[in-house]
DNA sequence: TTTAATCCCATGATATCCCACAATTTCCCA
DNA sequence: TGGGAAATTGTGGGATATCATGGGATTAAA
């Protein structure tokens, strides 16, 4: 399974191009389709995104389950199961990589995070996130500050 | 799997024609059908679409349902079930493409849609949606706000 | 013969490809 | 262990191809 680790920040130059980490596109290079899926978060000022694969299979899993059930009349009037997946479907946009391992980041997204200089790539296992170093400075201290209490407490996991 | 990924606004010139997002059109290049299946949303002021594959798929299918069932005595008498699929192989139009990738919108779906100038081609995953620019902001604002309420009450996925 | 639909070619804007280069990092051999 | 060579990675910009769009020509239909 591919996993995203680490963190990188690199340039967004002035068409809007920014060098994916290359250990990320390592994680990619079995995949199929050279590129990323990425769409807004809908919770914080940041990118998500992963592989083509990933997106292939969510949508897979939807479609045969609808077909499976004979639902598939769910499909035909569609959209009115207010489905997550049919929703990021929409948000969603496909990335491909350029020769040098680039991708364009479309105006939308970059002003759905802030980003206008520098891309922060935030590996998150499965998947990975893009920020603007400064939102994700704050956010990162957040989180280390929301564990140490939790551990604190004695609160484990 | 043919996936529909992401939104597109296009327009619609003065003799209908629209061109279809290029990569939808990549989407459907395996398909023998060069061209789109559209019909009006039973349950939204827009057009529903998808390639011939898909409708050929669901078709098949119900077939075999029925004959499982021993009901195909439905189909000799040429009695309507009442089924989604039926009444959508009736309303659903065939839309070729032209040699630049693009279809021309009949009046009925047209209209149904309220398109006139604009037309907004939404990825839905199997399937694809059209909207007018207006009605899909308002009804994306209604997804992401239905999606984000899910979320904040702890329901995943 | 008139109308409507399809085909065909032209064009501007945009996105993609391709090459160049500098800074690291990795590799190799002493 | 050290230093130099080679490859990798991120970055930049010009050239090329693709895409969406428009309109005229050609065919088919009424």
């Amino acid at each position: 399974m591919t996993t995203f680790l680490s963190t990188f920040e690199n340039k967004v130059d002035r068409k809007g191009r920014v060098s994916v980490p290359a250990t990320y596109r390592a994680a990619l290079a079995s995949d199929a389709y050279q590129g990323i899926i990425a769409y807004p978060s809908l919770t914080d000022p940041a990118i998500h995104a992963f592989g083509r694969e990933m997106l292939e299979r969510m949508n897979q899993e939807r479609f045969s389950r609808s077909m499976e059930g004979g639902a598939f009349e769910d499909m035909l009037l569609g959209g009115s199961d207010g489905s997550v997946v049919e929703t990021v479907m929409a948000l969603a946009r496909e990335l491909p990589f350029d020769g040098e391992g680039r991708v364009v980041l479309p105006a939308s997204l970059g002003a759905h995070a802030g980003i206008t200089e520098r891309a922060v790539f935030v590996g998150r296992g499965a998947h990975f996130q893009i920020w603007t170093p400064e939102n994700f400075e704050k956010r990162q201290a957040d989180d280390i500050a929301r564990v140490k209490a939790r551990l604190s407490q004695g609160g484990g996991s």
